[in-house]
DNA sequence: TTGAAAGCGCTAACAT
DNA sequence: ATGTTAGCGCTTTCAA
């Protein structure tokens, strides 16, 4: 079924039914009736594919998210959905793998859809200026920020959280209450991403309160897997050795490093305290409630879209937003005053 | 940039160049090698719109999923994408919001991508042939079956649990453990949907066991958010009502409305069990470890796909699987033997 | 207000 | 092995 179709069926030509089809106001209302009759009764839906390749310029924007099922990320994806959408522009998601490369399916993505800008979602911190050329549209790096690549900073945008420092500030706390022997429950220490600088953080706290690293007490997931964290949990109570808190790279893991805890007789925050970084609804609902640095999730998503729609509409060049996060105080640090 | 171009530079034709690019075996090596190092130089890619309205029939598979972020869903299209893959198919993946319609957006998918069939994840239980006439591809209904439509058994496929079932087996077992006072935390008794469905399986499992339906233990919930679940469960205790045990419609209704328990100071299960349906990942990680009856999320989705595959290779028609969940025994139920 | 026709970028038949 | 060309279904000038 095809626009063809539908104008032979009225007895019009097919401009006159794209021109229906399109809300333009030059037609009679008789005619527009009869073809949106006609239309409803055969259920024809235009072709997006022969819509889009005859329309020089697209309203699209793309998304591409790394991590799939990422709880964290839901939230924001919502926020950047909703202000793309309020902004007259149609959004493009498109979920990625783990393994993947999301430069290049984002320059896929580029071309093949026409794209007028690209958000990331949970990328790679090492972008170089040969990379990220192949994208050929404004782009922004949001959640992370460029910190191992050589992107210069007029070369992309980002919205971020200083990750190194809200992990010092996370560690930190711990170590006010008293804490001096604070585990670390992460996923690599030297993979160029969020948890490499939250470890660094980490180590940041410790080296600041005089406390030296102790590397027992670091323990290295190979994913973000909730059942690697349970497992890695296990590990490092197995090692005996003695540490009255954790701190968790992401809130994910420490719910199920706490319900190790349980599981091995275990008091939170009694035997040991938790402590993590970005503040998804479910910690909100762990027992105890999780201490965590909340991530504003809807601002990470709202200045995002704005980025990028200041620079397709040429209102600015690159930009990098710093947001900070929010201490929501659940039960599952002990306080020590 | 266009295969025009690509072909002016590499001194060939377009049809060379379209070869090279669908890897055809009829090309010379030089020429292809030529061709390959143009296209990488300038990043192109191929119009996909272009590409899609050329080729008369396509290979692409819809699956419409209702019900953003629903982690019980993840599991199953992360089975799905692997199965349409294998099979040579290409997936083509539509999330819409509780409030749209699933039928209408398929309809939609289905003409303007040239679907070979559709896949509903968690859609409407009441279609009629009038309504599903759009779609003009087969289709099949995962996780759910048309319980209150009037389609025909021949003009639908399915895989799905038997939800009132299911739910009257879960009840059972909480009467079993001698809970003969047993609230049930739900979204609507009436909206011809699951939580209906499993309502009737309560209502069904009480009467079996002679107890008289309480309407003062029904806590209906405005939506499925874990909010409105924790809301839900401290009016219920908060209604001084009796009940030794709670039957949440899904898993995560119980994983919040343990924690209004906790902090209620109220323990599970000595105060009072919890029973659930779904098995999601995450209420392994609950404390205590939640007691539902798992679904067979993979095989929901390979079962989804092997359907679709046959109806569109011609091999069969419409076709319905019911699977089984499976009883995990987590701590939230109290055993009284 | 309507119709005819060009062309978006690509693939695949048909030529060579 | 390579080039020429006819569309795929649609939007959009340009004419009428």
């Amino acid at each position: 079924m095809t626009i063809k179709d539908i104008a032979e069926r009225c007895g019009v030509s097919v401009s006159t039914v794209s021109r229906v089809l399109n809300n333009h106001p030059d037609v009679s209302k008789t005619v527009r009736d009869k073809v949106m009759t006609v239309v409803k009764e055969v259920h024809y839906v235009p072709n997006s594919s022969a819509r889009d390749l005859v329309k020089t310029k697209s309203d699209a924007i793309g998304l591409v998210v790394r991590g799939r099922g990422n709880p964290f990320f839901a939230e924001v994806i919502r926020a950047i959905e909703q202000r793309v959408g309020q902004a007259g522009y149609s959004l493009v998601l498109h979920q990625i793998n783990s393994g993947e490369d999301e430069l290049l399916a984002g320059a896929s993505l580029s071309r093949s859809k026409k794209l007028r800008g690209l958000i990331f979602l949970g990328g790679c911190f090492d972008y170089t200026a040969e990379k990220t050329a192949a994208l050929g549209v404004p782009f922004v790096c949001c959640t992370y920020t460029n910190s191992f690549g050589s992107l210069d900073k007029g070369e992309y945008s980002s919205v971020y959280i200083d990750d190194t420092e809200e992990a010092r500030r996370a560690v930190e706390i711990l170590i006010r209450q008293g804490h001096r022997k604070i585990a670390i429950l992460l996923a690599s220490t030297c993979d160029h991403s969020i948890s490499q600088l939250r470890y660094h953080g980490y180590c940041k706290a410790l080296t600041e309160a005089g406390i030296d690293l102790d590397k027992n007490l670091v323990e290295e997931l190979d994913s973000y897997d909730l059942s690697a964290a349970y497992e890695g949990m296990l590990r490092l109570l197995g090692r005996k050795a003695e540490f009255t808190a954790v701190f968790a790279i992401s809130d994910t893991l420490a719910v199920a490093a706490m319900k190790a805890m349980y599981d091995r007789g275990k008091q939170v925050p009694e035997d040991c305290s938790f402590m993590a970084i970005d503040g998804i609804d479910m910690s909100n609902y762990s027992i105890p409630t999780l201490t965590t640095l909340v991530q504003p999730k809807e601002q990470l998503g709202v200045e995002a879209v704005g980025i990028l729609l200041d620079m397709i509409e040429g209102r600015s060049g690159n930009r990098h937003v710093k947001v900070e996060t929010d201490l929501r105080s659940g039960g599952s640090v002990r306080e020590n005053d």
